[in-house]
DNA sequence: GAAGCCCACATTTTT
DNA sequence: TGTGGGCTTC
């Protein structure tokens, strides 16, 4: 049974088997990370610990998921089951929900997701009548937010002469008091966000020696995986935890610390050793992803940085090709390139789709993308910007969930009191809302009793609020009988929720009423999957308190799909391709232009980039265009910096390239604003064709008259005629149900039928 | 209370 | 360019 050790290497065994005190497991890019942990919790229960006395902190939902399941291959799905594993925030949020009276919370706390926090901070600004153009919410937010990762509660924080100092030089003098407002106005909401799950935990145990005792008990071993992302609290948790036994295993990379503008300090794993001083050191040196070229250019790239942990990762897969450096004139162009590139390897080289991920460092960089991969008919996916829980018509119907859970939760209430509309205004919301603050209770309060709040509304409206109350009233009742599953579904349907969506028949109301169905199915299947674990009652807040801390990366995918991965270099991390493009390296974008001169910020920046080489397993090309629209306007950019990190014998500047380029159809051009231009371009083997305006097509790219196309907004149609060239183009469609309209190639959201 | 208009704004986001 | 928030108007 102790086979699976064998499937280890020398170093990756030694730190599988070393359990007797702290350790540090330094684990390059593909060096079998993951193999390790699940080996090494493997291991332990092998031993005979029990699961119950493991505990493992991952920084997903589906990480952890997916250790579970690969441990429960090896010593039994029950076993596994039962190990204390999962991201910080959700192992801590259900510790704290045993807990909650000793931090003044009531166990049905609702979390504040991101937007809430935003919007109580917004709300707040505003109530204290400040200018909202000095006091941006988001900049007080993520003030507020590094605070709390810093261990700083509102008292600490106005009492820090360096923080008032600081606040009072960047004009916004009162941020403490915010602070403390929204502090106050979260505990009379009984709600947490992100941040308070990790301070309350903190807190809980620093002020409660017999619960941390408990804890430090149970948990007999400690792991935490990506150590290099954690921000203070959490490692100052992890301190508390580990304090009597110093069983405590992390591992990490430092050369992939990316998160630094969430908290996360890199000092956690640079000075775990400091820590510890007897701490062992394990490095995972062998990289099995990628070809020497890719580890070696990758190498060579992060010797720049200073601080760090000295490693030599080293691959003894092929040599492979040299990186290849595209240069393009323009985004559109480097779309072009990347996109028949792709198409070229496919067909040539029998790649899937699949195999192939562009990278990028902004979201926005995406579109330029997705128009030449769909021109070119690669089936793509974009992951990343709006996720699935953060989306209007899903929120509004877990807003529903939360206040009934919990009817203290002001953000919830202030989403639906009037959504469907039932003639409650901002006049009154505000009226409950001031009087609330007032007393120091939470608005479903006064709501419940405006005349005893002082709350001057007419008859009227005071019924509306009573139907209100009743409507929620009702649902907790429902709430005692029915399952999750069952009230989501009344909620849905008894709400108006649905016949809202339903007025709207645009693709957006359609795509919003599926999303609904797609929430209905996911409480459907934890429903079911929580009852056949044994679980009699499936009630609303079993589902709230896993919802709250769920992401769109933790949803599954689909096991079928074949399509390119565009995403951002920070959403790929853990991901590997066999063919990865990183685009837009330029100065200003790859490193960012928002870093100016800062060594620190640059160093995680070539962090970044190291994270977007380490991705490729065969074959990793850089791309830069010479001009780029930005921000609304176009500018010229320059190579970024980190291409001329990488040591130049890996790159190669490849000719056969160049004859791609004098294929790149106009219509997929900018136009040159003169001949200057123009002449500049020349270098880039584009040619100028003098543009008639206008034109005729027979057909354009892939386009040709006859083709059907659906069209983001204006459904399904048949292109009529092509028209005109460049910027120009343009493609006629006579669409079924919007008729016949023209529309600029450069912009157009349709796809080939 | 909803639609329409104007203006400011524009990294990254495992929870 | 595009989006989201706030304000105005009906």
């Amino acid at each position: 049974m102790d086979e699976f050790l064998n499937e280890l290497n020398e170093g990756q065994r030694a730190a599988v088997l070393y359990n007797d005190g702290p350790l540090l497991v330094i684990a390059g890019a593909g060096s079998g990370k993951t193999r390790v942990i699940t080996y090494k919790l493997a291991y332990l229960l092998q031993q005979g610990v029990s699961p119950y006395n493991l505990l493992a902190l991952t920084f997903t939902n589906k990480a952890a998921r997916e250790m579970k399941s690969r441990i429960g291959q090896i010593v039994g799905e029950d076993t596994a089951r039962r190990i204390w594993m999962g991201t910080f925030h959700s192992v801590f949020s259900s510790i704290l929900r045993r807990h909650a009276e000793a931090i003044g919370f009531r166990a049905d706390f609702s979390i504040y997701d991101a937007q809430d926090s935003g919007n109580l901070i917004r709300a707040i600004i505003k109530e204290m009548a400040l200018d909202d153009k000095i006091y941006k919410a988001g900049a007080i937010q993520a003030q507020i937010s590094r605070a709390k990762n810093a261990l700083i509660t509102p008292e600490k924080y106005a009492r820090s002469a360096e923080l008032i100092e600081h606040d009072n030089y960047v004009k916004r003098p009162a941020t403490a008091e915010i602070y403390q407002t929204y502090w106050n106005r979260c505990r009379t909401a009984n709600t947490l966000d992100f941040d308070d799950l990790l301070l309350h935990t903190y807190t809980l145990f620093k002020k409660n020696p017999e619960v941390l005792a408990r804890y430090q008990n149970q948990f007999q071993f400690i792991l935490v995986d990506e150590y290099q992302d954690t921000n203070p609290v959490q490692h100052e948790i992890i301190l508390q935890l580990a304090a009597t036994h110093h069983r405590i295993c992390v591992v990490g990379d430092d050369a992939q610390s990316i998160y630094s503008f969430r908290g996360a300090t890199i000092g956690n794993i640079l000075n775990f050793q400091k820590t510890y001083p007897e701490c062992k050191l394990f490095k995972l040196e062998q990289n099995y992803r990628s070809t020497q070229n890719i580890v070696n250019a990758a190498n060579s790239l992060i010797k720049k940085n200073q601080e760090q942990i000295a490693k030599t990762v080293f691959s003894q897969k092929a040599v492979g090709e040299k990186i290849a450096v595209l240069s393009a004139f323009n985004d559109h162009e480097e779309g072009y390139h990347v996109a028949s590139l792709i198409k070229q390897m496919q067909m040539r080289q029998n790649y899937a789709f699949k195999d192939f991920a562009i990278l990028y460092r902004t979201n926005a960089q995406s579109r330029i993308f997705e128009e030449s991969l769909r021109k070119l008919n690669i089936p793509y996916r974009v992951y990343g910007g709006l996720s699935f829980y953060q989306r209007k018509e899903v929120k509004d119907v877990i807003a529903y969930m939360r206040l009934i859970a919990n009817p203290q939760d002001e953000q919830a209430l202030r989403r639906i009191i009037n959504y469907p509309t039932r003639g409650i205004g901002d006049t009154t919301v505000s009226k409950i809302i001031a009087a609330a603050n007032a007393q120091g209770i939470s608005p479903w309060e006064v709501l419940s009793a405006p005349a005893h709040h002082q709350v001057d509304i007419n008859q009227g409206t005071a019924k509306k609020l009573a139907d209100f109350k009743a409507l929620i009233e009702g649902f907790r009742k429902d709430n005692e009988t029915m399952n999750a599953y069952e009230l989501s579904t009344e909620i849905i349907r008894n709400t108006g929720l649905i016949a809202d969506l339903n007025e709207d028949k645009s693709p957006e109301g359609l795509s919003k009423v599926q999303n609904m169905n797609e929430l209905s199915n996911s409480l459907y299947s934890f429903v079911s999957r929580r009852m056949e674990e044994g679980n009699e009652a499936v009630k609303l807040q079993d589902f709230l308190a896993e919802v709250s801390l769920l992401t769109d990366q933790d949803k599954e995918t689909e096991a079928d799909m074949n399509h390119v991965v565009m995403t951002t270099v920070h959403s790929a991390k853990g991901l590997e391709f066999k063919n990865v493009f990183v685009v837009g390296l330029e100065e200003n974008l790859f490193p960012s232009g928002r870093i100016y001169d800062n060594p620190r910020e640059l160093e995680e920046e070539r962090r970044l980039f190291y994270v977007a080489v380490t991705r490729a397993e065969e074959n990793l090309t850089l791309s830069f265009a010479k001009n780029r629209f930005l921000n609304g306007t176009t500018t010229d950019c320059r190579p970024s910096r980190f291409i001329k990190d990488i040591d130049p014998c890996f790159l190669q500047l490849p000719a056969s390239f160049a004859a791609e380029k004098s294929v790149v159809p106009r219509w997929m051009q900018k136009p040159l604003k003169d001949e200057g231009m123009a002449g500049q371009a020349s270098d880039r083997e584009l040619k100028r064709i003098p543009t008639a305006s206008n034109t005729s097509h027979q057909s354009i790219g892939n386009l040709k008259i006859g083709l059907a196309v659906r069209h983001e907004r204006f459904g399904k149609g048949i292109i009529a005629e092509l028209l005109g060239d460049g910027d120009d183009a343009k493609a006629v469609v006579e669409f079924d149900d919007n008729g016949r309209k023209q529309l600029l190639l450069k912009f157009a959201k349709f796809e080939v039928e």
